[in-house]
DNA sequence: GTTTCTGTTTATGGGT
DNA sequence: ACCCATAAACAGAAAC
């Protein structure tokens, strides 16, 4: 293509009919694999009468109701006081008896307290291997589901028949969720890598993963054919929540040079995401290559001798997400054992996103769960939602401050933010952090900002401002000059050079990459280092027509490590930025790609058009704009945030009071997955920065120190906010809440209303 | 020389 | 209008 001339035509897709091709992923989920539970010829009418013997066998005060939407699967209300384990035990063997008919799926939803389970082994589910599988999900509000969830995770043995599923808090509603999309097993089998990706060598951990998760899958199966099927297939069967876009991402940041090949990045997701390996069609690698051409996130580089290419992740587009800090504990040395981690990572619900931030419920820290990204929630929802934990969720939402609101409404934003990138960052001043603060920040901001939170968030609001779609004449005034500048903004990712770069990018083509091709040393990448590789990249000539590709070659890092390192992100970005120069425009300038690129492709041509256009915010890259992550881009990156990064702020303190402040309850979830889709947020937005923390190395997390203690501040608290609005404190206080308020909202989105249930169960 | 892999683009459709 | 997923055509390079 260098040409479009050249382009082959494109006969005419045909779409295949649908149904077809659903059929065999889409009835994954249903497949006979899949949900066990629903799968089961049961006949829900069964769970009824289950149901109803149930009061018997438990204790006093538990009610089990027959799930309104959820075939085979009942609602069990219990009572503070009950022993879960008990509970457990007897649902277990209700399961059991009812066989392949009656339910075997539970939720537990423990309605004020935290059910007080033992926090020894569990019976659990011994009973277990029974043919049918029962699962049990329990939903705690209180603040003791972390204990649960310890128990919960259910030895794997007891699995094949049975799921347990813990549901602490926001997850908790992906626990009902299991049923239609799956919970997490699909993840199943992911291990934590990503925890270790971030400190340690992901690579290592890969393949443990990937022996794990083999062995996993062994067990499933061997465990049988039926009763193994009714887990097994069911991960697998499903589709993970994750645009492809992300998993690339996981894959790429799951290594400690954060580049990987195409090869790699194919089993990686094979290994983690086993729909893939067994269900999807073969065209899922086409996809992979094909976002990977198409996102100018996606860089490639190629090894020093120009034999191996690697795709590594613009640095400044790079959140560092991993698989695992989508589910993520924090406390690295909560107890959990992965297993428990899996468990809860497991199960992205798409829908439910709300939960998925904040889960009170949690220990102290003990785990947040991010929720998965998903890409197309909606595709993925879940029938079922909780009410308790959402309310949990909700309510904090409701007053959650305003920082955290803003990340929350990140998702929001971002739709917004896409237009908004536009603005392209009259960051561009940059000053990294220098605060513009001129723009103001659009509705957005106001809303969350508005508040008197927006000291806090200095840096963000910049951003917004640049971002804000509010338009542009504000920005125009800046931003134009943003466009001078183009530099490579990828390499920097530090503010400053970020918006100029942004706009660079997007004039030219907003891919960032293309940046590269000048010296931005694709090296930085991530790796850090790629220094031995070359970077290719493409251009986008979206200006010239849309497209959007990137395409550039980079060149050849070496002399990146230099700037790479220099400084850690920002740095980096800089030196990049600078040596590179100078607008991706210019491109030319560079090598141009010139150079020695095997591909060379696109970018040539047009860029010089690039300017001009740049001028105009076109079209925004995706990511890059995205920032609009303006705030929320920051925040949420739930992330990568290291924590740790943010000792400044007690995340929990922060929140306790925040939790006064009303927030809104804005879609949290959505955000996430924004954040993994849209990377872009980072970058630009990172306040702190920007730069993306490089870091690999680096720290990430903390990497982005040195902004403004301001910055770090806000960050760490809207971090907190966001990623710890599980803590305690805020657990705790949102448990006095009673379901009643919770059924609007979050009953609202879902077709189940637990008002209904709530009234019944009592 | 053929096949396969990899990378780029374009097109289309569905969902928001 | 965007995004994302998917399909497909093609080209270059590597593998057979």
């Amino acid at each position: 293509m260098k040409t479009s001339p050249r382009r082959p035509l494109i006969l005419k897709r045909r779409r295949l009919p649908l149904p077809v091709q659903n059929a065999p992923g889409d009835t994954s989920e249903e497949e006979p694999k899949g949900p066990p539970a629903q799968q089961e010829p049961a006949q829900p009418q069964a769970s009824e009468e289950v149901a109803e013997s149930n009061p018997c066998k438990f204790p006093a005060g538990i009610k089990i109701m027959n799930h309104p939407t959820m075939p085979n699967t009942q609602v069990v209300a219990v009572p503070k006081n009950a022993n879960i384990q008990s509970i457990i035990t007897a649902l277990t063997a209700k399961g059991k008896e009812s066989g392949s008919s009656g339910p075997n799926k539970f939720i537990l939803i423990s309605c004020g307290g935290a059910p007080t389970r033992p926090a020894g082994p569990q019976p659990q589910a011994q009973t277990s291997n029974d043919p049918k599988r029962t699962e049990v999900i329990t939903e705690t509000l209180g603040p003791k589901s972390a204990s649960k969830d310890v128990n919960l995770p259910r030895p794997p043995g007891a699995l094949p028949g049975q799921r347990w599923e813990n549901c602490a808090g926001g997850e908790a509603a992906g626990c009902t969720l299991d049923n239609s999309l799956t919970n997490i097993q699909w993840l199943g089998k992911m291990t934590s890598d990503g925890l270790g990706s971030c400190s340690i060598k992901q690579e290592v951990e890969e393949k443990e993963n990937r022996h794990l998760e083999q062995s996993q899958a062994k067990d499933a199966q061997a465990e049988g054919p039926l009763g193994a099927s009714a887990s097994w297939p069911d991960s697998v069967s499903e589709r993970p929540p994750y645009s492809y876009m992300a998993m690339i991402q996981f894959a790429i940041n799951s290594t400690e040079r954060k580049r990987m090949t195409l090869k790699d990045i194919y089993a990686w997701i094979e290994d983690h995401f086993p729909y893939f390996k067994h269900i999807a069609k073969p065209g899922w690698k086409n996809s992979i290559r094909h976002n990977l051409s198409l996102h100018d996130m996606f860089v490639r580089e190629t090894s020093a001798n120009g034999k191996v290419s690697f795709w590594t992740i613009h640095p400044s587009a790079n959140r560092y997400l991993t698989l695992d800090q989508v589910f993520k504990p924090l406390d690295p040395g909560s107890p959990q054992s992965p297993e428990h981690l899996e468990s809860q990572q497991k199960r992205p619900n798409p829908e439910l996103r709300q939960n998925v931030a904040i889960k009170t419920e949690l220990p102290l820290g003990a785990r947040r769960k991010m929720k998965p990204l998903l890409p197309r929630v909606s595709s993925y929802l879940v029938p079922i939602q909780f009410p308790v934990n959402q309310s949990l969720v909700l309510q904090p939402s409701v007053k959650v401050p305003l920082p955290l609101a803003a990340s929350l409404m990140s998702s929001e934003l971002a739709r917004h933010s896409k237009r908004v990138r536009i603005a392209p960052k009259v960051l561009l001043a940059d000053e990294g952090v220098a605060p513009l603060p001129t723009a103001g920040p659009v509705k957005e901001e106001k809303l969350l900002l508005g508040e008197g939170l927006a000291p806090l968030l200095p840096v963000q609001s910049i951003k917004e401002e640049e971002v804000q779609p509010g338009e542009e004449a504000p920005r125009l005034g800046r931003p134009i000059k943003v466009e001078s500048p183009p530099l490579e903004e990828w390499p920097s990712p530090c503010p400053s050079v970020r918006e100029e770069s942004s706009p660079s990018w997007e004039d030219s083509s907003r891919c960032p990459v293309p940046r590269p091709k000048k010296s931005y040393s694709g090296p930085k990448s991530p790796a850090r280092c790629v220094s031995d590789l070359l970077v290719i990249k493409r251009r986008e000539r979206r200006e010239m027509s849309r497209s959007r590709r990137k395409q550039h070659l980079l060149p050849p890092c070496l002399d990146e490590p230099e700037l790479c390192f220099s400084e850690g992100p920002g740095a980096s970005g800089r030196a990049t930025a600078g040596a590179s120069q100078p607008a991706s425009q210019q491109r030319g300038s560079s090598h141009e790609e010139g150079g020695p690129f095997k591909t060379p492709i696109k970018e040539m041509l047009p860029v010089s058009s690039t300017p001009s256009k740049s001028a105009l915010p076109v079209t925004p890259e995706s990511w890059r704009l995205t920032p609009p992550a303006k705030v929320g881009g920051l925040d949420f990156s739930p992330v990568r945030t290291p924590q740790g990064a943010f000792g400044p702020l007690p995340d929990s303190l922060e929140l306790a009071d925040l939790s006064g402040t009303p927030l809104k309850s804005v879609p949290l979830f959505d955000c996430p997955r924004e954040l993994l889709d849209s990377e872009p947020f980072d970058i630009t937005a990172d306040p702190f920065g920007g730069c993306p923390p490089s870091d690999a190395e680096a720290p990430r997390p903390g990497s982005s120190e040195p902004q403004g203690a301001g910055l770090a501040a806000n960050r760490s608290l809207t971090e907190g906010l966001v990623l710890d609005t599980m803590n305690d404190s805020l657990s705790k206080i949102l448990l006095d809440i009673s379901f009643p308020g919770l059924e609007e909202d979050l009953l609202g989105s879902d077709d189940v209303s637990w008002a209904q249930f709530i009234p019944e169960l009592r």
